[in-house]
DNA sequence: TATGAATATGAATACACATTCATATTTCTT
DNA sequence: AAGAAATATGAATGTGTATTCATATTCATA
């Protein structure tokens, strides 16, 4: 957590130093990311980032923060308040437009989410654990659809959580070409979505 | 690649090498792995490892080679050089019990392995474009699945390729526990394997 | 056994940054 | 306005380890 001298800052300065490092962070993994260069970015000294940061961490911890939050403003939360209400596949293709809606509007958090993701080190050196809460979360989704009826009671749930964790990184990289996501071609977005939720869904076997 | 010095090297201090390699990356990422510590355990001087090697990640290359060739020493040859006759999901199960017999019998390449498909950046380091092999591979399994008329049709065979590499991963996930796999539970590791050859071929969607 | 080529050695070097620190400047309090 | 508290500054320090290099030793060959 920042010190309360950041927090102290006026907004215009302090958003001065975020921006600096969203760039930063989005740019370079966590390790080749330089304090310097957010300094210098920011237009701030050295010294005065250790004045609002116990080091670089605390930093990149903060940014990491700003973004579950704001990814977490984007999927609808009526839909979330009311899972019972809606089913399964409806909720999950959500959560994914959800995704696809922060991505065009936060490109520099998707990179610096991603890069998160597919470091399984970094998240055990950021996080002391290396928490899945991504699968938990899953797996209250399945525990619902399960009480619905709607999913093949047999299932593993917590199994199945991370499977669906796994296959959403996967999305995410199938959509997303180097960090970026093809704004004009929303259209193939929702197709490939579709086409994961088709296979989720009913597997692979053919069927007559 | 290693310099020719190394390969004229007396196969017992070469072996020696490679041994004390396994152990640092086995032990270490990449990245925190130490040369200092490889010449140290190899007992061979600092200036001996770049007589051998131009630097740190020539050596990692190898280590990785020697690793993929390994593997591939494990599956099936007759299996692989026969897909036709037998079923896709049959072959898919063999791909997934050859990566435990081998898990068993290696267990420092597969934590080098495991490191290296966790963290997407060294992938980029180490060959310089990510290609996935790995991928590749599944879609031509798949190919041949819809040529015989086992899978569905309709499917998009790169993108489920990509799913089920991610998959794949997943399940090393859940099998190893911090790089260990329990030995005593086979029986658990193939229940598990099984669980998700359901999952590809089923989906979750409750049937009656 | 002489001579050049190959190999071995480990101390010295290089480097890239994060972090600290002593000092200067600004802001707050009364 | 004076003193105290908070904040700003950037040069100096520290760390860790990969890589180089000048020199010594061993090996191959004639």
């Amino acid at each position: 957590m920042p010190k309360a001298t950041f927090f102290n800052l006026p907004e215009a300065k302090r958003a001065r130093v975020i921006d600096a490092a969203l760039d930063e962070f989005a740019a370079n993994s966590y390790h080749k990311a330089r304090v310097t260069a957010i300094a210098e970015k920011a237009g701030i000294a050295m010294g005065s980032f250790y004045q609002y940061f116990t080091d670089k961490k605390d930093l990149f911890k903060y940014i990491v923060d700003l973004t579950v939050n704001k990814k977490l403003e984007y999927i609808n939360h009526d839909m979330m308040a009311n899972k019972e209400k809606y089913g399964f596949f409806q909720l999950l293709r959500e959560i994914y437009l959800s995704g696809i809606r922060f991505a065009q509007e936060n490109p520099r958090l998707v990179a610096i989410g991603n890069a998160l993701l597919t470091d399984k080190e970094l998240q055990q050196e950021i996080w002391g654990e290396y928490q899945d809460t991504s699968s938990a979360f899953f797996q209250q989704l399945l525990e619902v659809g399960l009480a619905n009826g709607e999913l093949d009671p047999q299932m593993d749930s917590a199994l199945v959580a991370k499977f669906l964790t796994s296959l959403t990184y996967s999305l995410t990289d199938s959509i997303y070409k180097d960090g970026e996501i093809d704004l004009a071609d929303l259209e193939s977005e929702m197709v490939t979505i579709d086409k994961m939720l088709y296979f989720i869904e009913n597997g692979i076997k053919k069927r007559d």
